[in-house]
DNA sequence: AATAATATTGACATTGGTGTTAATACGTCA
DNA sequence: TGACGTATTAACACCAATGTCAATATTATT
């Protein structure tokens, strides 16, 4: 009784295959049950393994946590990095640059993602953006007419405000539009009005 | 050997203050150590008492995360509603408002309690801002020299996109920031310029 | 087909957080 | 001062999550 074919019905993946499924049923555990609903047994009967095989893959409950967090950064700067070559300074740019930076933080929770990293004290896992968003300020600064030092610092403080909003719209955006009476899309119509400013006028007041 | 009264040094608090200082301690652990450092043991021996002794208080943990919640969306109505008296507008209320908002979301964490009540599917715990933000909105609009369901509007957007990035910026913006090469005070400075065209400006452009 | 490599599992030990309880110390009030 | 209410504690039981390990199934390789 201890080998019975007829039973056996185990899928052997590849390691790459099976961390990704694990990976995939860890993010979605995180957005529909918060951080505390991320355990080894039930990313495991999500992903359709036992949670030793989760420990096998990962080593550890702390490095799945870690390898989530990167993978959500990764995707995130991904995005954000395709986003550059459709940038074209035109009448439609800030609606889409709007767009771009909101649907970066939307897709596969990112903004959730990384409030929890901001959370668990984890905010140098969020470096990988540093160069996506490098990028992204300089493709938009070589979209413009006139190219100066002020001009990528103007730059610069748009994508500032942009993702502090598609981050904060993210997270908190849902209930804080149905407590001012706001329209879904309210948020992105704010920035993109702004966005609009930013990339027409000449310098921003400061202090 | 059951009594020794040399070593007894209990301390008796009311219930109100052994409350208050477990809340206290419990806060401090969630900034410090993120939800997982936030044990019955951990915020007991913050508070300098035993476990046992908090769940008296409290009920279980899940009430003292409740409790929690409570107590940081009451300090963060009680900031924005103590504002509202202070609202003049004139050439410096844009900065004014920038920065009443900005400390609201920053002391005492409140942008990471936020944060964490969101990521904890706690959503209606946010609540009682909804009447905070609503006084605020009509402490604005009844400052304005011409009133109509225009301005009461593009007052309402103004709070809203103020509120993001004050809530944006308390979770993530150091980090942003940095990324950015921005300083300390440049999401202050970014959203105060954007308030003032909104209290300046006729209408604002949408769609 | 046989062998090697490894993905996978189930059972077990361990740790840590939660909650219970009986006993005890502290403050209040008569 | 003595009694009462309750804040407080230590010790315990319980459970869930983590991690270990030996055995087994599955795929690839020769």
């Amino acid at each position: 009784m201890s080998s019975d074919p007829s039973l056996t019905k185990r899928r052997k993946r590849s390691s790459e295959e099976a961390r990704e499924e694990a990976l995939n049923a860890a993010r979605e555990l995180l957005l529909s049950g918060g951080p505390a609903a991320v355990t080894l047994a039930a990313v495991g009967k999500a992903a359709g393994m036992s949670h030793g095989n989760v420990i096998h893959h990962f080593g550890s409950a702390g490095e799945l946590q870690t390898a989530l967090m990167g993978r959500m950064v990764k995707d995130l700067s991904a995005v954000l990095a395709g986003a550059v070559s459709l940038i074209r300074i035109d009448e439609a740019a800030p609606r889409q640059l709007t767009d771009i930076v909101f649907d970066a933080f939307d897709e596969g929770g990112a903004g959730y993602l990384a409030a929890w990293i901001m959370l668990a004290n984890a905010g140098a896992q969020l470096e990988p953006v540093r160069d996506a968003l490098h990028d992204l300020v300089e493709a938009v600064y070589q979209e413009l007419p006139e190219r100066d030092d002020d001009a990528r610092n103007r730059i610069s403080r748009a994508i500032l405000l942009l993702a502090l909003c598609a981050f904060g719209d993210s997270v908190i955006g849902a209930p804080l539009r149905d407590m001012l009476g706001a329209g879904d899309e309210a948020s992105r119509e704010l920035v993109t009005g702004v966005l609009t400013d930013f990339l027409a006028r000449e310098t921003v007041s400061n202090g």
